[in-house]
RNA sequence: GGUCCGUUCGUCUAGGGGUUAGGACACCAGAUUUUCAUUCUGGUAACACGGGUUCGAUUCCCGUACGGACUACCA
């Protein structure tokens, strides 16, 4: 019988979601849904030392704002509460204490310096590894090594002790992972992790483990960099009797730098340029302000879209999807191997695509309020009229108030090149008859505009194509644009003409 | 250093023992547009290297190189 897909995304409150998170949630998600299945979200705020408030509240608002629903955990609740780690310490200890029982675990009493005498000792001798290990763990102050008497005394005494997995000496380790298939290790590979802390938290490895055998979980999607301690894992789940329930892994490959080498870091996303959280983040520390892809301008699904397509692939030439479509197509199987590198500029290509999908009334009232942020008020009609005209031509809401000054300023400079090429006595000719001929228009609108300017020119016997850049110019002070017409009838004809006359009061001919 | 993972146009990728190696972004050119942008058409551009296996390998195998992750009482 099939397993009920059931898939948690767990981040840690060490700060705010980075966008490689973003993705795994994703990926998790899109299986969920997929399958008819459970998303849950897990906190994993084992860690203290490195707990930042806020940040919790901050993945959670990040994950709604980008169209990952939560069915289960952390906010929403469900029947494997609680959901965050540090509520859940007795759990693992019960676990810990079962392993310790059983002799698959020991209590290690060695302090942070003996550690690192015993690294800096084997290093000199020339070892391969530096581990704590079925070799080294019999040179070390523990339970394996110490009688029963001692380490009562040293428990009484209270003195700090954390809780290590004996890891067998020779045992083959195998897992096979759903994107990179068999995976091999040897058991003299891997090191005896510490599996409760000296503050009696859990580290990742134990809690991890307990938490998705009890929450019955069925997938496993995260990180590659979680593949080199997978078997560690599995040799948890092993000892714990969980081997027949173990979830299946699926180790993603990493989101890489746009250019050189490494992963995706913050450093880079600010050296060049772009965001690398979902959301403006400040963080408490620092007070240090980081803008986020929301507030940048970048539409939720073209993030999505985007996000899918790094590392993933349906196989055929779509590349554009919804999340329905998204959650129709998705595949474990089609996940990429290789690490994906950062291209910035196809998320912006997928924002103007969804840019363009927006109903003119969506765009209008985001343009509403970005002008906002200008201190600069617009009714929603012309805001309309302006996106418009506008849509087709930028790639974020805000381009439209950068491109589109003109709509709210008369200008007060005008580009210097296209006035040296056009501004010349046909186009002042032209331009003060238009000015003139528009003021006895009665309606006034595109149309009439345009009619009036076609009249004017005959009249004049100059062909409108010579004066459309300086009409251009006298109206917008700028060489480029979208059309002229509707320009002046969002400005109105009162701005029009008063434009006209400015700019041939302004402009010298060349 | 050790362990594990990876390697197709600049980037994201499809493909797979015999293909003109396909698409998208970016870039370049032409057309349209009174301008710019859009749109349309076209173009430049890739199987890391060396050995096998094979009639034939970019595709399978093994090495090498390169890249990445991990190597904490962090996740």
């Amino acid at each position: 019988m099939k397993k009920e897909v059931r898939v948690r995304f767990a981040p840690s409150p060490t700060g705010a979601l980075h966008i490689g998170g973003v993705r795994t949630a994703l990926y998790n998600y899109l299986l969920a849904r997929q399958q008819g299945g459970t998303m849950i979200l897990r906190i994993e705020d084992t860690d203290q030392t490195r707990f930042v408030p806020g940040a919790e509240t901050y993945i959670i608002e990040s994950l709604k704002w980008a169209g990952i629903t939560i069915d289960e955990g952390v906010g929403v609740g469900g029947p494997h509460a609680p959901y965050r780690q540090s509520e859940r310490k007795e759990i693992y200890a019960k676990y810990a204490k079962q392993l310790i029982e059983q002799g698959d675990a020991y209590y290690a009493f060695d302090t942070e310096e003996e550690l690192e005498q015993m690294r800096e000792r084997l290093k000199a001798a020339g070892a391969e590894q530096q581990q704590y290990n079925s070799i080294t763990r019999m040179q070390m102050r523990n339970s394996l090594t110490l009688s029963a008497e001692e380490v009562n005394k040293l428990m009484q005494d209270g003195v700090p002790y954390v809780i290590r997995l004996k890891v067998p000496r020779k045992e083959e380790i195998r897992l096979n992972d759903l994107i990179r298939g068999w995976v091999m290790v040897h058991s003299s590979q891997i090191d005896d992790k510490v599996l409760m802390k000296s503050d009696g938290m859990p580290t990742y490895h134990l809690a991890n483990v307990v938490d998705d055998y009890l929450m019955k979980i069925s997938h496993v999607i995260r990180g590659e960099e979680w593949l080199p301690s997978a078997p560690f894992h599995v040799l948890v789940y092993k000892f714990l009797g969980w081997e027949n329930e173990m979830p299946q892994f699926a180790h993603l490959p990493l989101l890489l730098k746009p250019t050189g080498d490494g992963k995706l870091s913050k450093r880079d996303a600010d050296q060049m340029g772009f965001p690398i959280f979902p959301m403006n983040w400040s963080d408490p520390k620092t007070g240090e302000l980081a803008k986020g892809y929301k507030e940048s301008g970048y539409l939720p699904e073209a993030l999505i879209n985007f996000l899918a397509l790094l590392g993933w692939n349906p196989g055929n030439d779509q590349e554009l999807f919804s999340m329905d479509e998204l959650i129709q197509a998705f595949s474990l199987e089609r996940i990429n191997k290789a690490g994906a590198r950062f291209d910035i500029q196809k998320a912006q290509w997928f924002n103007q695509h969804y840019l363009r999908q927006q109903s003119n009334e969506a765009l209008a009232k985001a343009f509403v309020e970005e002008l906002q942020k200008h201190n600069q008020t617009c009714d929603v009609a012309k805001a309309e009229k302006i996106m418009l005209i506008m849509k087709e031509r930028i790639t974020f809401v805000k381009d439209a108030w950068e491109n589109g000054k003109f709509f709210f300023y008369t200008p007060e400079q005008y580009d210097t090149a296209v006035a040296s090429k056009k501004w010349n006595a046909d186009a002042v000719k032209v331009i003060s008859e238009y000015a003139t001929a528009l003021k006895s228009t009665e309606v006034f609108d595109a149309t009439t505009a345009k009619a009036t300017l076609e009249n004017t020119c005959v009249q004049v016997g100059i062909g409108s194509g010579k004066i459309m850049q300086a009409l251009r110019l006298a109206l917008t002070g700028m060489g480029a644009g979208p059309d002229l017409m509707m320009i002046m009838e969002i400005i109105g004809k009162e701005e029009s003409i008063l434009r006209l006359q400015k700019a041939i009061n302004t402009l010298t001919v060349s």
